[in-house]
RNA sequence: GGGUCCGUGGCUUAGCCUGGAUAUAGCACCGGGCUUCUAACCCGGGGGUCGUGGGUUCAACUCCCACCGGUCCCGCCA
């Protein structure tokens, strides 16, 4: 397997290890990191400066002098500017980078992790239809899937469903109180009656103790109140399910919370955690001590009246995830925080694998947070549908020759991607406000731009056919790919292997998107810059037709990496 | 009150974990480019006390402390 960025860094390392080592310096870590002025760039002599007395420019000379570059290698050469190491790639690598992903296509820059990972994401209340808010999580979690699955990790992609808690059974009652519209989205109709509900229950909080009897009835495993939640939540599920795939969102599994305590295991590691001398009780309550994780608070994990919370049930839930995968990674919300931390402790407590969390700062209106329960929020529907209108009239202003059929599918494919990309690309820590007119903005570089640089390679390969230039068959000779932004290009797209491996590791899928508008940045000026169907002689046009079709599939695995759609026109 | 995350040109934003070379892009603004592979594009320009004040360091947007402003959380909700 050809792994090219990942490859180069490993070359690099051997090498200047070896030069640091001919130079009398000792170091472990060569500190490479990318770089303005080359293609890699070491920091090291800063370091061994100190330690060895001298000024961090002789160091950085002494090492250069000392490079031994074997035949065939990705470097080209390594020098030495002030304290700097520069380095950069061969004819070699560049030339490699083009024949590896002709050779390997749509594998290429994959597959080098392997193991088991179970990522949760999305996860939310079956009480409503999914908002803008809860988006977030479901693009941040998919393409995090999408990035794992490309690396090589084997992922089951679950939607955790709350189907007992009280919101829930607050909409199985007000399905009995208040009139369900069937004609509308069975999400938005769920919403519709929870939010009369609560507005019913907060003028009569007598009212209140009717959800707990329901509460009770459920844990207990009354068959009929089980069935009016089931049927609430099926209804719910089934309008988020359509959300999501509408949004290129696709889980695996729906494992239901209410399965845990039916198996018994939310009883069982109950007694875990009495069997670790931690609980007490508080008030009526089981609680648990964590204060040696640093938590001051204790952690309920049984109401007075006997019954479990969200957080018992979750214990229950992540250890069954444990048995199942090596690697437990659930994407959550801010709010989420402390309870996330109080899970893993307690499950490091009774000794059980824990989990990974990817947590995502919140999105909030104009006017404050957004709330399901007082319908204070702007649902992905809606989002999505406003989009598609207004990429339809998009793409009518720039294709108006075309079918309505062709505008109606580029406007859903440049919509969504606008919508994902547009969310994918901020980084998760940094909490966000809706905006109407941000969110439906096409002129700035976002998915689109991607997806238009797709476009643009498929339509020179379209051309070249019709034409009968592109002779695949034909051999190429890379070394004519010399122009600047040739090379340019292909060095993007040989990342995409080191971009994918950062991001897998870090958990974070916002650099992936950055990188996306890089290498569509790069083929833009390939595109401005170098003939390709007219260039000057046969071979190097068949080159360049080939480094174009290399161009679509690196662009093409990168859009789906991201979850957006390729279009071949647009 | 305790904790948490954020604060980078008019707006949005990368970099911060792992300190080092002129702080990254986009939008908006100004100027240029379609008889040649889709101008949802490309090229150039102006615009920044990296919230404030200390500290550590040869070196701080990056680490530490304090403060200011905003987010989210703080036992029987999820």
């Amino acid at each position: 397997m050809i792994i090219l960025f990942l490859d180069f860094i490993d070359q690099v390392t051997s090498i200047l290890n070896d030069a640091v080592r001919s130079a009398g310096f000792e170091a472990e870590d060569m500190e490479l990191g990318p770089s303005q002025h080359a293609d890699l760039s070491s920091r090291i002599a800063f370091r061994l400066a100190s330690v060895a007395k001298q000024s961090p420019k002789d160091v950085a000379e002494k090492i250069a002098g000392e490079i031994v570059i074997p035949k065939g290698s990705f470097i080209e050469k390594v020098e030495a500017l002030g304290p700097y190491l520069n380095i950069w790639a061969s004819r070699n690598f560049i030339e490699g980078t083009v024949l590896a992903i002709r050779e390997q296509k749509e594998a290429f820059g994959g597959n080098f992790s392997e193991g088991r990972i179970l990522l949760e994401h999305t996860s939310a209340n079956p009480n409503g239809p999914l908002h803008v808010g809860h988006i977030r999580n479901s693009i941040i979690g998919d393409t995090l899937g999408r990035i794992l699955k490309r690396a090589g990790y084997d992922v089951e992609l679950h939607y955790y469903v709350n189907d007992m808690g009280r919101q829930i059974a607050i909409v199985s009652w007000a399905l009995g109180h208040f009139e369900f519209d069937e004609s509308s989205k069975p999400d938005h109709a769920i919403a519709d009656v929870y939010i009369k509900a609560n507005a019913e229950l907060n003028a009569h909080p007598e009212k209140v103790a009717e959800i707990d009897k329901l509460m009770q009835l459920v844990e207990k495993g009354d068959a009929a109140t089980i069935e009016t939640f089931d049927k609430a939540v099926d209804l719910a599920v089934s309008g988020i399910k359509e959300t999501l795939k509408k949004m290129n969102v696709a889980h695996d599994e729906f494992p239901k919370e209410s399965s845990f305590i039916r198996s018994g295991d939310v009883s069982r590691i109950v007694e875990e955690i009495k069997a670790t001398g931690r609980t007490e009780i508080d008030n009526g309550a089981l609680v648990v001590n964590l204060q040696d994780y640093g938590f001051e608070k204790t952690l309920v994990i049984q109401r007075t009246d006997g019954t479990s919370l969200y957080t018992t049930r979750d214990l229950a839930y992540h250890e069954w995830k444990g048995e199942r995968a090596d690697r437990i990674i659930d994407v959550f919300g801010a709010d989420h925080k402390l309870i996330s931390g109080q899970l893993k402790a307690t499950l490091n407590a009774i000794g059980k694998k824990e989990p990974e969390f990817v947590i995502f700062e919140f999105v909030s209106l104009p006017e404050g947070s957004m709330s399901t329960r007082s319908g204070k929020f702007i649902s992905a529907d809606d989002l999505l549908d406003q989009i598609k209108t207004q990429a339809y009239e998009e793409v009518d202003k720039r294709r108006p020759e075309m079918p309505d059929d062709f505008k109606a599918k580029v406007a859903e494919i440049v919509g969504i991607g606008a919508v994902r990309y547009d969310i994918v690309k901020v980084s998760p820590e940094k909490s966000t406000v809706f905006d109407w007119k941000e969110a439906l903005d096409f002129e700035k570089q976002g998915g689109p731009f991607i997806q238009y640089s797709h476009a643009r390679a498929c339509s020179i390969l379209q051309k070249a056919r019709d034409e009968g230039l592109w002779k695949p068959e034909e051999p190429i000779n890379t070394a004519l790919l010399v122009e600047g932004s040739e090379v340019s290009l292909i060095k993007k797209m040989a990342m995409f292997d080191n971009m994918l491996d950062q991001c897998a590791k870090e958990l974070r899928p916002h650099t992936f998107a950055i990188y996306a508008r890089e290498l569509a940045d790069a083929f833009n000026q390939f595109y401005r810059f170098v003939s390709v169907l007219n260039a000057e002689d046969e071979q190097l046009r068949s080159t360049r037709i080939a480094l174009v079709d290399c161009a679509r599939m690196v662009l093409a695995n990168t859009l789906d990496t991201l979850g957006l759609g390729a279009p071949e026109s647009m």
